[in-house]
This record gives structure tokens, C-alpha cells and sequence, in this order.
DNA sequence: GTCTAAACGAGACGGTACGTCAAGTCTTGGC
DNA sequence: GCCAAGACTTGACGTACCGTCTCGTTTAGAC
């Protein structure tokens, strides 16, 4: 954001300026933990933002748009790389739940989910979003594979379906505070299910 | 609804009118069903039934009361019991898709958990609903235990997690359209894992 | 206005609030005094009267409606009897120019005039304002011709016609402050255009 | 404008480039032609000159200052010299009408004049452009006067007043269609006021 | 021939106002 | 006391312009 006295950013010229785009970005997630999903408008964010509303409307279509890209600046969280696949999954969904909690994240993450199920684009944003990039779950169960953890012929989709699956309705329901033993338990009638023989 | 002509329900004094209430939950699912969960309102609800909207406020204090109540009105879905843990749980879930697709109750769960996202109330009775009753997943589980299909110690309630959640989440990302045999192999993986030795 | 400390007015049923049309209405003259017809906006006149937008656009539908009614509730202006035709004129043509100077008549018709250059409706509330009722100069020249002091033949529409033109012109062009001896001399043109012989 | 197919005209060095200005004011007529004084902005006058707005901001410092060249760029309407003053006062009445009707003066006249009411440099250049010259009034009753149709002692600018604001009336009121008749009569009113003894 | 200055089109900027929709609260008057 | 009806305030929606600004380009005229 500007400092010192300047209140308004001008413009740059007739091109996108990134301070605005920034202080937007940075104003819609400030709001949306501030003041949750519900609180979360468009003209709030341009309030927090000292930007005018049509300088939003420019740039993101929609609520869902500017969801996704507060969504996509937060920090990722780390895959666990144990070299043993239950610790790898219970790990991974110990450090997302984690995540979730103690950032924004969450917060933004259910926002989006909730948008797209009244918002077209946001519903459309969120299947790119999701089946653009392999799930993380994927890249822990394939690197298991190629160390012989999983029985051959098992698919790693439905795996990682179940896996986030199983993430998703924690968020939506308030449940990201399972402890260890809770996730192990789950985890583990999935990883039962797939292992190699002998594993 | 109202007989004859007569356009406007009159009081019936100073007790609920069940023509109402009726009129009300009828034109909610309408609603949504015609304009989806963007474009229900308790406004929407109160024209198309035409009802005050303090009528409705009166019984149902929350936009995710009236949608509770509207979900609880749906036919349930068939719970199979065919004597076998993976047909019964690939049969549930085949039905279960094909009840969100072709009523609205799918619609209608979906603005539900959606609601429950921004409404504390809605969260509320959502969890109460998801917690108030053994799910249909642990009846079934429970009903294969007894026939013995189920390794001992194992817990139905993560089993009952897993499953629903995929079941959420397919719900949520549109995706009911799922063939049997992606979700056989989906369900296979977690009966695997909690089979009875040599079943 | 409220009185006392209650900062906002309470529905009082399913009819309209006189009290919020008039705080309205007083809120609408105001602006347009204060800020001229050029800051005389609904939102401006709804923050000033501490009403909402909504309620406004119900009773009024255009800027144009709530300019024609806010002029009419202003004070008429005093038509004299003297019982000769060019003092009545003469002192009629004075005493709008000080009405329109010295209350806000004078902004608010002339920012009903520029609002009906732009707004169909205006035009038409206008035009029927303007035709709905007998002018004043009609009424002073029927009056003088039942004295005698007009010739036969003569018709007092154009009469009038050139008499509201020129009062419109003055208004128009900021020129309310003619003394009496230019008024009297335009007017005694007509004046004499129209004289019963002898008179 | 540009010759070819080059869509958009770049600048001539460090002066005003003819061709802009042109396009500009040719694009100001045509906005106001099709879409009044209400669709008039300088958006939509850049537009359609394929300009950009600061260029217009750099020549016209306002809406006022544009539609005011505009206005003068307009042909001027007929003066006819028939030889007897009602003739000519009927006959320049009915031009103007006329040329008000059938040419675009009519639309940017009453723009102009509807601006003046809310922008003080409009109300400024309209006072200017009408006390700086003659009035055509002024003209023909002066010729008059040579001719010896006028009554000595009679002061020409108060009858331009009168003529000159019924006319604006009659435009700002979209009464341009007014027959011969009726214009006639009207101004047989005040000729007959003005005319030395034995016309 | 180089350099400076100004004008050009384009379009982003922070704003204000538009007119609409829905939220949840309130009161009336009929039953 | 419940009902339909509908007005109330509040506040967000998405759009249109406002007038200002900077960009990168183009050209004339001063050097």
C-alpha cells in the first residue's frame, strides 16, 4: 500500500496497476477474516481498499474470481515426504487442517466453495481449480507407488478423491481440529485398502 | 393450498395456519428448483406462496430453518440390503446420486451446506442433523459387522466419514453423474481396508 | 422531522409514512438550496433525510417527480387585484421574480425546467402542470376583460404565453432583479397590443 | 479524418490536430442527434470520435464549452426582410422553429440552456452569446423603426425579450410545431404595442 | 540532424450516483 | 393471536460517467 500521506493511488496509465491490484487483494482477505463469508461484499473490499468499486469490477468478474486469486497468493501447504505413505497422508492432512485453521485459508477455501454453489463461474473457477494441477494426494500415493507401497492396478484418483474428499467436509463442518489418531484412523482404512501385499 | 378462486389465504385466527405452512415449504422448493439456490429468497418464497414475509419469519427464523425444514420434507432415499457390505454401500450410493439428481433435494442440500458456510444457524442445525442420527453408511456398516464381513476393531464412524464425504463433495462439484464402476472402485478401496480377513 | 433522539422512523404499517414523506420532501428542498441542482441527487436527498433509496424510488419515480412535488408544496405566489389590468400584471410579474429570488421556488422550477430537457417524464409533468390549470396571467386578463379593459377579439392564451415566457426567460438567465420600470415597459407592449380602445 | 483504413489519428506534432477537433465536434452533434441531451457525455463523445477523453478535456474545459461550439457551428437561421415588420418578426419566428425542428440547433440549444442551469461557465457563455451581439429581434424591429413603422419612444431590446423568450419557451416545452396562426397572434399582440400611430 | 515539447489514442484510477433487489422489522386491519 | 399485505431502513448489487493521470508514440520546430 502506499505510505506516508498519499491517499489515493493514481493511475499508471492505461494499464493495470499492480499497487491497486495488490491493496484489493490484500483488503479481500483482510474483510473476509474479518468479517467472514457473509460479511465479505464487494463494496467493503473497495472500502478496505480506499479503491473505487468499478477498479475491482475490471479485474475479476465476480465474487469468485477474486475469491480464487486471494485463494492462489496464500502459501501452500507442505507435502510430507517420510518415505512411508500413511505418514506422507496422515502428515499432509494434519499440515492442511493446520493450515486451514491458522491462516485465512479456510476461510477463503469455504467462501469459495459456498460461491460456487450459487455462482456459475466460481463453480467453473473451482473444477479448473481443482483438476488443473495433479491433487497433492496424487503426487504422495505415486511417489508410494514407485517405492512399492501400492498394489498394482490401484488407481490413484479415487484415492485422492476420498482423501479430499474427506478434507473438504471437515472444512465445511467445523471439524479441522481432528486430532492425530481421528485422521490415522481414516487414513488408514484407505491405505489398508490399496497397500501391496505383504505392506 | 386455498380451494376455489379465492387467490389469498385468509387467517384462520389466532393459531398457525397449515395451509401456510404448506404453501410456504411448497413454493421454497419451487423456487429453488426453478431458480436455484442464487435466486431463493425469502422474498421469492413469500411471492410465489403468497405469504407475508413475517409469516414466514414467524416459523422459521433463518433462511437455513426454512431450508432444513424443506430437506426433511423430501422422500428418503432406499437404503439396500442385499446381504453383501459392497453392493449394499455401491447401491446406497447409487441411489443417493440419483436422488440429488433427480429431485431437488439435491438442490436443496446443497444450498443448505452452501448456507451453512455464512449462517451460524444453518451450521448449526447441519451439524445437529449430521451428528442427531446414525448415518445410513453406519447402518449398513453395523448391518455387515453382524453378518461378520467386518475385521474386528474396526470403527464404523470414519468409515461413515469417508463415504459421505465423498458423497458431499460429489454433490458439491457437481459431479452425480458418476458411472458404478468409478464408484465401486472408490468404495472398494476403503472395503478393502476394513474387510474381514478372507472376505 | 423525528423528535428527540430517535435516530431512525419505524415503519408504522402497510401505508405509506407521512412522516418519512415529508422528511423527504423538506430533505429534497434543502439539498437543492445548498447544493444547487447540480448536487441535488436521490442519494444525496436520502442520506439528508435519513431515508433509504428504495423508499424514495417508491413514491417518486423520477427526480423529476420530487422536484414537481417539492415545488408545489411551496407557498403560491400573490396574484394583486387592483383592478387595473397592467398593475395586476406589473405586480404579479414583481412578485414572482421576488418569490422566485428570495424562496427556493425559483431553483427548483428552473431545475424542473432542466430535468424535463433530459427526462421524458419531466417533460410531461411539466407540460402538465403547465397545462392543468388556467395560469395566473389567464385569470388577471379574464378579469380585466370582465372590466372592460380588453378589446374584443382578444385571446388570452397568447397573452399569458408571452407573459410566462419572459418570466421564464428572467428565471432562466438570472435575471429576477429587473426593476419595475423594465418590467412595465415589456409588459405595456403587450399591454397595448391588447387594450380595448379608449383604454 | 484519416484517409485509409488507419483507425485512429495520431498526433500532428505539438499542436492541435485539426482533425481531432472536427471529429470531435461532428461526434458531439451526432450523440446529441441520437441520444439527446440525456445520452450526451463526453464518454460517449470520445467515443465516437475515436478520441481520447483528456484531448477533450484539453480543447473544451467542460460539457458546457463543447455543445456551446457545437451551437456555433450551426448554420444560422434566415432573416427575412419582407418589408413590413410583422411579416418578418412572423416569418424569422417560423424559420427558427423551423430550423430548430429540422436541424440538430434544436436538441443542442435546449442542451445548452439545461446545462446553464447547473453549470456556472454554461450559464456564463450563454449570457455572453446572447447580450454580445444583437439580437435578430433587435435587427428586424430596427429596420422597422427606419421604415417608420415603430412608435417613436419604443425600446426595441424589451420587444427581442419578449420574441426571444417566447421562443425558448417554445422550445424548452416542445412547442416548435406551433402553426403560423398562433405565432401570428401572438405577435400581433405586441406589434400592435409597438406600432406608430396610423400601422 | 538531434533534441525537446506538446498533442495524440488509449485506458486505468478513485469516486459518485444510478436504479434495483433483498434483508429483516414493523403495523394495520381482517378473521 | 395469527394471518396477508406492504411500507420501512439498510446495504449491496453491477453499471455509467466523471475528471485526472500516465503511458508510449508521433511530429514540428528550435537548436
Amino acid at each position: 500500500m502506499a505510505e506516508d500521506a498519499d491517499p489515493a493511488r493514481r493511475s499508471i496509465g492505461a494499464r493495470r496497476n499492480p499497487d491497486s491490484a495488490g491493496a484489493i487483494l490484500e483488503a479481500a482477505e483482510a474483510v473476509l477474516v474479518e468479517a467472514g463469508y457473509s460479511g465479505f461484499s464487494i463494496e467493503a473490499v473497495a472500502r478496505r481498499a480506499r479503491a473505487g468499486k468499478p477498479t475491482i469490477y475490471r479485474w475479476w468478474p465476480s465474487k469468485a474470481a477474486l475469491l480464487l486469486e486471494v485463494y492462489k497468493r496464500q502459501k501452500r501447504v507442505d507435502i510430507p515426504d517420510t518415505g512411508r505413505l500413511e505418514e506422507d497422508l496422515v502428515g499432509f492432512l494434519q499440515n492442511l487442517f493446520k493450515h486451514w485453521r491458522e491462516t485465512s485459508s479456510g476461510s477463503i477455501f469455504r467462501s469459495l466453495i459456498a460461491e460456487a454453489q450459487s455462482d456459475e463461474t466460481a463453480s467453473a473457477a473451482l473444477a479448473e481449480y481443482a483438476l488443473g494441477r495433479p491433487s497433492h494426494t496424487v503426487q504422495i500415493v505415486e511417489r508410494a507407488r514407485q517405492r512399492g507401497e501400492v498394489a498394482e492396478g490401484v488407481d490413484s484418483a479415487p484415492v485422492a478423491d476420498l482423501i479430499s474428499s474427506y478434507a473438504w467436509r471437515h472444512l465445511l463442518t467445523n471439524r479441522l481440529d481432528q486430532d492425530e489418531q481421528s485422521i490415522r484412523k481414516a487414513v488408514g482404512y484407505v491405505l489398508r485398502g490399496i497397500a501391496a501385499p505383504g505392506n
